[in-house]
DNA sequence: GGCTGGAATGAAAGCGCTTGCAGGCAGGGT
DNA sequence: ACCCTGCCTGCAAGCGCTTTCATTCCAGCC
């Protein structure tokens, strides 16, 4: 249907008010230069035509789109969205807008939706983990479009980055487990090829038990993609595989919850013959009983605040530029000490 | 930092490939336009120099953006996760990008993010659910914005909308119940003030137990917002002010799996002495031993049905106005026949 | 009352792209 | 050979806004 009335357009606000569209531009966008009287009268006019800026010129002409870019792996999915969450709403409440994308299958798509983003006009972009084409980077770099990782912390200090260190967290979970007395450890690792999350810690957990003196055969750890079925089956295949470990840590909370269920349907008592820790402290983690043994990841805080660093550097400040936020061990009832004989 | 090569423009890539300005933007954007070796060497000349569209001059030559916007409700996430993925998925296949904006705190907040959404020029709106503002609707009209409402359906007819009956799945889990033998029902219901989703599943109950001639008290509905923690804590508050019922269904996945887990921590067997029933047959909800029994809904296919639709509508291809999907009952261990004597 | 200077306004030139229109050129019919 | 028909290509006019620069206005002062 043609529309009965087209959008009012500036020039009308402006004819409206009685003003040039010059001091109707000024009166919107920047009020301190116009008389109080003025820009009341434009105030005014703009309200009974119901004008909306036309962003696409406005962007023409300043070269700015108040938008902001976010490029998402869904893999790991639910703990994404929390973070999407936030980030949106930072964004609306300082007027910028989240142009969305997500990739299901690798780099290249990353690097895609990237392209397309800043082709949008994207002022800044935000991306997650430390995996990317160095032509994706290279995009960004050439356009002047700042971008924020967020996740994982680049350890080089050459990109901004806002996360907490993945090993590190792992190594503590690991270390809590040698505490109680735990020596045969198993993991149920994410996707280690395409995701630095997961294989930072995996690493942690290596690193945590090398320190003891202590090695990871290759049999106790499985590989797999993040979800609750995966967890299950993993396990399973850890128990044929390699039995007589007597701890496990899934690479995320679903995973361990799918072991901690396999557990559960297979006569298993946990903590007292199995010990299971996860990763990341989704809902569901402090629900169970006994509740799950897994370290807090601040994914609501880290969207946030990655708007917030890119406002402040698109506004000219300087940020450090690593931002590490904490990511406490939460110790609930799926660890405990190791059964005397295993 | 200066950028030390600006963006390429395409008076650029005319001008590398030795041709017009126009040819260039023909052959870019309108290839069988121009003829097969030209186009060759204007597409090798934008490869060189790196050349990206710039989006915002392109929105203002053709008023069109090729970007789609979404406001979503976060309150009943893990679901909306899905949809929207698969949203930016389609969109992205057809060289579209998602603007997205959620809200937390109801009604006045859409309106605001769907105001800054057709502001950036969004070809097309996706909301969800059938609680809106007039205003919203309105602005979106006379942008000439077409939208799809998700989720829910509009039985009126005057909106294009896609999703499923949810009084109509809500019946038939309670008529599933009822066959079993059961006739004291509990409700832990979603906000059915902010959420159309969760009125209707409510009011499906009362409809399906009002055709058996029975009643569902007051006193047997609990009403939280969205998750495990709420669902422990409205299924321990039935318990305490109207206990004798034999069948609880949950407002969402997350409530239902909450009452479940308070039945075991208490010791009631399920289903031996409750049956608890979901809604959204989440990923966890088949994980589960026994396993949720609980509506499947067919989110992913919302978000990119809801992608095609608009895509057809925005060519000027007429689809129908309501598209209902099925929301097949999953039939799981957690329900059952009722005890004896309760 | 004329002059000065700062504040408020207006005129007009773009921002980078698309597209209607007109011109150029090759090939076919006569 | 000449004209006409189509197919490609180029010119130039916008799309709706911001912003520089020039102009006007007004208050205050000598």
């Amino acid at each position: 249907m043609p529309r009965s009335t087209p959008n009012p357009r500036l020039a009308d606000v402006a004819r409206a008010a009685g003003v040039s569209l010059a001091t109707a531009s000024r009166a919107l966008s920047e009020p301190e230069m116009v008389r109080e009287d003025t820009r009341a009268r434009v105030e005014e006019a703009a309200a009974m035509l119901g004008y909306v800026p036309h962003g696409a010129a406005r962007a023409l002409a300043t070269s700015r789109t108040r938008t902001i870019g976010a490029v998402f792996p869904p893999v790991d999915n639910p703990i994404f969205a929390g973070a999407t969450h936030a980030l949106a709403q930072e964004l609306a409440a300082a007027g910028y807008t989240l142009l969305l994308a997500s990739y299901d299958y690798g780099l290249d798509e990353e690097l895609a939706a990237v392209r397309a983003l800043v082709g949008r006009g994207a002022d800044g972009m935000v991306l997650v983990g430390m995996d990317h084409r160095p032509e994706t980077l290279a995009i960004l770099e050439r356009a002047g479009v700042p971008w924020e990782i967020t996740w994982s912390l680049d350890e080089s200090g050459r990109q901004h980055c806002i996360g907490f260190s993945h090993r590190g967290a792992s190594i503590r979970i690991t270390q809590h487990l040698l505490d109680l007395g735990h020596r045969e450890f198993a993991v149920i690792a994410g996707d280690t090829k395409r995701n630095d999350r997961a294989r930072e810690r995996l690493a942690g957990v290596k690193d945590a038990l090398a320190a003891r003196g202590l090695k990871l055969p290759a049999k106790r750890v499985v590989e797999v993609d993040f979800s609750v079925a995966n967890g299950r089956a993993g396990f399973a295949k850890l128990l044929e595989r390699a039995p007589g470990f007597t701890a496990v840590i899934g690479g995320n909370d679903p995973l361990a919850i799918g072991a901690l269920f396999e557990c559960r349907d297979r006569g298993i008592e946990v903590p007292g013959q199995m010990s299971v820790a996860g990763f990341d402290d989704i809902e569901l983690a402090g629900e169970l009983s006994p509740g799950l043994t897994t370290v807090r990841v601040p994914s609501a805080e880290i969207g946030r605040e990655a708007g917030r660093r890119l406002f402040a550097r698109l506004a000219g400040k300087v940020v450090p530029t690593i931002r590490e936020l904490p990511a406490p061990l939460i110790v609930r009832g799926t660890t405990g000490p190791p059964p005397r004989r295993p």
